[in-house]
DNA sequence: GCTAGTTATGAGGAATTCATAAAGAAAATC
DNA sequence: GATTTTCTTTATGAATTCCTCATAACTAGC
């Protein structure tokens, strides 16, 4: 099987980041195409197919925010991810609800930006769920025709607002789910503002579900954002089937 | 093998609510239209496949009763979903005597929304399926055809409405049915917030089935969502053999 | 180190929902 | 039409879940 490969577009007014991006991308078998402002990218994204877009927040012109959100009306399943600064949560947050896939804060590393693109594809191109099959990330299992959980075959009894969140959370395992996505799939658009709400039931989740509650290792917090349901766990990935990075 | 995307067509003039439902539906893989009054709701619906439809009651305009029943005229089998106010119990009637397939009450919760969605558009496209097979678990056994039911071989002798409620959660052993689903089911989509019939009744089935109607091993509660069934008793299986059930 | 903002923790009380009982209304049966 | 059965309604205390609030731990910026 002589796999296509991956093309990823870069829209970044900075040259310097984009050929960092560029040649490790290349490197490592990506496909690149770039873009200094928000309508080239667009325009590229009309014409050509891509398999995932790097977009800066901040860029002149239309700016990253709203050229994102013209980008998800004109391809609803492309996995976007902003490349923001370090202390811009408000960015973030507003790229996530907005529809963006993830987020990358500058400066980044080349490694983790790289593995975050990667998986975000992955998730694209996972084949719709069908909505009965089970989740199983790790030990946990989430059935969500039975609504019922498990950890290591055990069953773990959820009350319906801690399945209800940890479903959504896992729905989404890799990614950021901010708070106010996680209140309106749970409560309802108009409790967005109730972060005190999560905290009680995340709480009771980790008590549930990880081994040392203080240490989580499944239900991760992204601080000023909201909560992460982990992807994949190194201790369950058997190490070595990945190619060292630069 | 990738099945072709679910679209669902929005129909509400707050862009508040039609962004929200987008997002979230985007990310879960369905496709959205949107349309912010009736009337371009329904040229969307003669231009292009749907299918659901979510619409909102109170619009200006024609109005969401209007659209509703000639959305119906256009498409006799589309499920459509009503969004109604809390308290307007006569919206919720008239749209379900008008051919709506359910109503949400406003404020919902995202999970809440999506999933009436996915039971509407399940419900449209799985023809009648009489089954005539007993469902046996347990010492409980249900005969569709006869509808009869024994415990141990002997025969228990139960009202229309208790079989009815049985022969529901038993075809959905070891799920968690909510209240809504089972009413419907049973006494009909308006009756769904009618909760204290099912109390009574399950009450009763209790008497009839369990040994300790107190400690339930059968009908078992999921407090805040509904009841369940379970699907295996280990104190049935004899410990040791691990037969994977199909 | 100090301060402000965020997150984690713990526990108690409010609110909702549950099981139970029992009686009145409706339907079915004779 | 009377009797039995089934269904609906209402009331009660008990149980569970949910929410609130106070405090501690943590993080970043000064």
């Amino acid at each position: 099987m002589n796999a296509p490969p991956t093309r990823v577009l870069l829209i970044d007014d900075e040259p310097a980041i984009r050929r960092a991006l560029r040649t490790t991308l290349n490197e490592l078998g990506f496909e690149t195409a770039e873009a200094s402002r928000g309508e080239e990218g667009l325009q590229l994204v009309r014409t050509q197919n891509f398999d995932a877009v790097l977009l800066d927040v901040k860029m002149p012109g239309i700016g990253g925010m709203k050229t994102l959100v013209r980008l998800r009306a004109l391809a609803p399943r492309l996995p976007i991810l902003m490349l923001t600064v370090q202390d811009a949560e408000d960015d973030k947050v507003e790229a996530l609800e907005a529809g963006a896939d993830d987020y990358i804060t500058k400066p980044f590393s080349i490694r983790e930006c790289v593995a975050r693109i990667r998986s975000a594809i992955r998730r694209a191109q996972t084949p719709e769920r069908p909505e009965n099959t089970p989740i199983v990330i790790g030990e946990i299992e989430l059935t969500p025709g039975k609504r019922a959980v498990t950890k290591s075959g055990e069953p773990i009894h959820l009350t319906r607002k801690e399945y209800e969140i940890l479903h959504y959370l896992m729905l989404h395992a890799g990614r950021a789910v901010t708070y106010g996505k996680l209140l309106a799939w749970v409560w309802g658009a108009e409790f967005r503002q109730e972060v005190e709400y999560l905290r009680t039931f995340i709480r009771q989740l980790r008590k549930k579900i990880e081994d040392d509650p203080a240490n989580p290792r499944y239900l991760l917090t992204d601080a000023y954002v909201g909560y992460r349901f982990t992807e994949c766990l190194e201790a369950f990935m058997p190490a070595g089937d990945e190619e060292p990075l630069p």
